[in-house]
DNA sequence: ATAACTACCGACCGTCCGGTCGGTAACATA
DNA sequence: TATGTTACCGACCGGACGGTCGGTAGTTAT
């Protein structure tokens, strides 16, 4: 009977909700995340928490879709605004990398929970992310196009660069070795130039 | 008088309870694969599947190490015999790759769901995970004393190539546009050369 | 003062889950 | 024929899960 503090009075307090699960179920998992386990990190109960939201797998729906509007907001709408695609392709794969390092956008990781949602709400976020793997699959469409890259499959590319970009959220962590920018950074260079040194010449020397 | 005895069963069907189990835990998750899925995808009751196995989590456990003994005999060890690092680095890519588009051995990717074992059992399967990823990145510590890598941080290298190889099984299929030789050898060379030419001597992108 | 609304909570419900237990039918061995 | 052993199954259990419902304090509007 006891009232709990009400420092947030509007659907602020709704965004805390969403941040606080998509934080949990990027840990746990959603379906080992029960809707309890978020409650609690709310401090609130089962009960209080349906006053916010219409069921586990809306929650999901929501917070993907957040994820995914974020992604656009973040990375595709101001990427479309470079013509250069050498300079559109480095800003992607950097701005994509800050996103998931940045705690916070880490969200978009959780995309790969869609099973878990009904095929209507499938729908909905396969095509949102179809979308936006199009524009990076295009965007590497425009370089070849160019002359400007490696003889690669733009699919396999595509899917590679998602691939080092979303394993990030595994392994990056907050005071590691790399901060969030040295990290992007790094993605960046072993996307656009790969390991190896190109070893055209036989020139086996130096550093910069 | 219960039979708490060490399990001596019949070795082939033990091993297609594996198969199975690792199918359908690959594709659904472990949570939400119920110790009941699996049992029915082999024709047999839950009780009966316990028969064979000693627990779910049990299960995911021997699952992994399968996939973990499997990865080290068909990739780290070959590798192991190759002295050159640029070649053994190519043959390490490459051959992860393969084992995760032969659908088989895709089991290796629910090392993920490593969260779910017990902290003892978490640790052993870590251990196995950690042993080859410092087999990799060795190897490119390697290619860097000989002056044949990019100036990029090995620890990152490593990482975001277990990330494009671990991606492929999301996207990868069977009777796709590539098959499993051309998909590998699409990841070998992204990771070795990376997606733009080489501006040949002017240039020196990814300065800051 | 009252009415309406917001932000919660305690108690409860039906379902499904992992896991157990006492069987049993089929076959091998002696 | 008797005895094990293997490979299962039906019935059941306690508990956790997602979700509902009838409240109730506090805030705001009239």
């Amino acid at each position: 009977m006891r009232a709990q503090k009400k420092s947030a009075p509007n659907n602020e307090r709704l965004a805390e909700v969403y941040r606080t699960a998509a934080q949990i179920i990027l840990r746990k998992g959603y379906d080992a995340t029960s809707v309890n386990d978020i409650a609690n990190a709310l401090g609130m109960t089962k009960a209080g928490l349906y006053h916010y939201i219409n069921g586990k797998k809306e929650l999901l729906f929501d917070i993907m879709n957040f994820g995914l509007w974020e992604l656009d907001e973040e990375v595709a709408t101001p990427a479309r605004a470079i013509a250069d695609p050498v300079a559109r392709l480095r800003f992607i794969v950097g701005a994509h990398a800050r996103l998931v390092t940045r705690g916070q956008g880490a969200i978009t990781i959780l995309v790969d929970e869609v099973t878990a949602l009904t095929p209507a709400q499938q729908r909905k976020i396969t095509k949102s992310k179809r979308k936006y793997f199009d524009f990076l699959r295009g965007t590497l469409d425009e370089l070849k196009a160019a002359g400007k890259m490696q003889d690669v499959d733009t699919t396999a590319a595509a899917f590679s660069l998602l691939g080092m970009i979303n394993w990030l959220s595994r392994w990056f962590q907050q005071g590691g070795a790399l901060d969030e920018e040295q990290a992007a950074d790094q993605i960046v260079r072993i996307a656009l130039h790969g390991l190896l040194r190109p070893a055209r010449l036989k020139a086996v020397s130096g550093e910069r």
